[in-house]
RNA sequence: GGCUCCGUGGUCAAGAGGUUAAGACAUCGCCCUUUCACGGCGGUAACACGGGUUCAAUUCCCGUCGGAGUCACCA
């Protein structure tokens, strides 16, 4: 059986949206599930859309998400150039434009703007729709000799006749079958002389010898012409993977345009990038078990591309909030204190114990971004209601506040142990005495300490953290608070 | 509007001609607890509708409705 080759094909127009990061990763899994290999191609044919810098985003994107690519522009495995604009510069693509000429199944077009814009019609509310009609199909062969030596531009178009079907298969769709009618004639070399995405595409997928197309569902509808490509030819069509759509939660399509998430606003949010993967991954695909962790390499193994689903997916942020927090909690104390060590350094500057703070947080944050709303308080004590004071199962509220704290004022003055440890013992002591419930002694204590209602740490770890001198200080703006309601 | 695709809880989803229709997120409740969180336990919540086929359909077929995609010298 012959090797399956896969391809990721970005246009460098920018960031990578999520659902560009799920068609590369499911080509990268296709093809490593199954020992194939995983190549990188650079379609930047359109010189207009073209961003600086853009390319180093795809390079950057694919490193970090661990999806190493076994060809590329950067790695030549024999298929190269892996970059469109080089290999226009081969002459390749007019070289097969000029063929499908000679064989009747394209045409020059010299039609101008100004003829396409008295094809367009109304559809609906303002929406326009272009159909070529033909018009330059009928250009004898003197005339188009006389158009091309009088240099006027041309563009080359994709010659479908109008009567007949074509039908294709896709692995998950199955037979889609559509009437030629439907199909304009796209155009496959530009005025400018670069071929169109379309055309590239297919030259470049049959000479590099892919196998396995994995692209988005925006392309089911147009897969028709590519197979009337590949049939004019006479090449091979390749295994056509069409992936549901990722939508927004208004179900419209994931765009760069529409401002929708990229991989890298998404790690400025403080996500993993495992997660993101992982999560991604299970957005049109299920395994054959009810896991939901998975590693990259756990994913290549049980990745069995029949498996995705047909239908779209909404994106749901909440989902990938929770499963970054099980990724943060699955870390190593050492690795999660390496990377929140600057994020806790800039919301607490000063001498802080970054390490035992980074601790008490890790199992309370989904994203390294949830850190500073979560230590700020130990900064500066914020300005809070004595409401927080009271709490139903705490049997707590302002009056047993203040009673608890002016009691317990004394004891904490007198305390010269303000570890964790000798301050529990210590409360723990006050409590018998009173014999009361742990919390209704804590809870004042806490709130009075820190001014909020969830913190990462209970009273005396938070205690321990602000030293005896601050403590003592917040418990007596708590008493005084109280004592003014 | 034409064409194409899709249609299981709010979301991701498993499933299958006969099931009490999984699981996860979210949500709600309880337990634990030095609050919240974490953890544990439990609850609410779904097969779009109408016809067929069949002993039996949510599952197969048709239609309706709904949603999305596409119809560029963008990819």
């Amino acid at each position: 059986m012959q090797k399956i080759r896969t391809r990721y094909a970005p246009s460098p127009t920018g960031k990578m949206h999520v659902g560009n990061l799920r068609s590369a990763l499911y080509e990268f899994l296709v093809a490593r599930h199954a020992g194939g290999s995983f190549m990188l191609r650079i379609e930047d044919t359109d010189q207009e859309r073209f961003v600086e810098g853009a390319t180093e985003i795809i390079y950057r994107t694919l490193e970090q998400a661990g999806m190493d690519h076994d060809e590329g522009p950067d790695k030549d495995g024999g298929y190269g150039p892996y970059v469109q604009s080089e290999r226009m510069k081969t002459g390749i693509y007019m070289k097969y434009a000029k063929e499908l000429i000679e064989k009747g199944e394209a045409y020059y077009c010299f039609c101008d703007k100004e003829r396409l814009e008295t094809l367009k019609t109304e559809v609906v509310d303002g929406k326009t729709i272009t159909i070529y009609d033909k018009h330059c199909l009928g250009l004898s062969k003197e005339e188009v000799e006389a158009n091309l030596a009088a240099g006027k531009p041309f563009v080359i178009r994709q010659n479908i006749p109008n009567e007949g079907t074509t039908t294709f298969t896709d692995e998950l769709y199955g037979d889609i079958t559509v009437d030629n009618s439907e199909l304009d004639d796209m155009i496959l070399i530009k005025s400018d002389g670069y071929p169109t995405y379309n055309f590239a595409n297919v030259v470049d997928d049959h000479t590099m010898n892919i196998t396995h197309v994995v692209r988005g569902n925006e392309y089911l509808s147009s897969s028709p012409k590519y197979v009337r490509l590949y049939q004019a030819f006479g090449w091979e069509v390749p295994v056509y993977i069409h992936l549901p759509l990722i939508t927004d939660e208004n179900h419209k399509k994931l765009s760069k345009r529409s401002g929708h998430s990229s991989f890298e606003d998404l790690l400025e949010q403080g996500f993993l990038p495992e997660a993101i993967v992982n999560y991604v991954a299970l957005l049109g695909w299920s395994p054959e078990d009810n896991r939901e962790i998975f590693s990259l390499q756990e994913l290549i193994e049980a990745f069995d591309y029949h498996r995705i689903s047909k239908s779209p997916a909404v994106f749901d942020i909440v989902k990938l909030r929770w499963m970054n927090g099980e990724y943060l909690k699955a870390m190593d104390p050492d690795a999660f204190y390496e990377k929140a060590l600057p994020i806790l350094k800039e919301a607490l500057p000063g001498d802080w114990d970054y390490r035992r703070i980074a601790a008490m947080v890790q199992t309370r944050v989904e994203t390294f971004c949830d850190i500073p709303e979560q230590v700020d308080f130990l900064k500066e004590l914020p300005d809070y209601d004595i409401a927080m004071y009271t709490h139903k199962k705490m049997k707590t509220d302002a009056a047993t506040s203040l009673e608890v704290l002016t009691q317990v004022l004394p004891v904490l003055e007198a305390q010269e142990d303000y570890s964790n440890d000798g301050l529990y013992a210590t409360l723990l002591k006050v409590i018998e005495e009173k014999g009361c419930k742990n919390g209704y002694l804590m809870w004042p204590i806490r709130t009075a300490v820190s001014g909020k209602q969830t913190t990462p740490g209970g009273a005396t770890e938070l205690m321990e953290l602000l030293g005896k001198e601050e403590s003592l200080r917040r418990i007596r703006v708590g008493i005084e608070k109280l004592q003014n309601a």
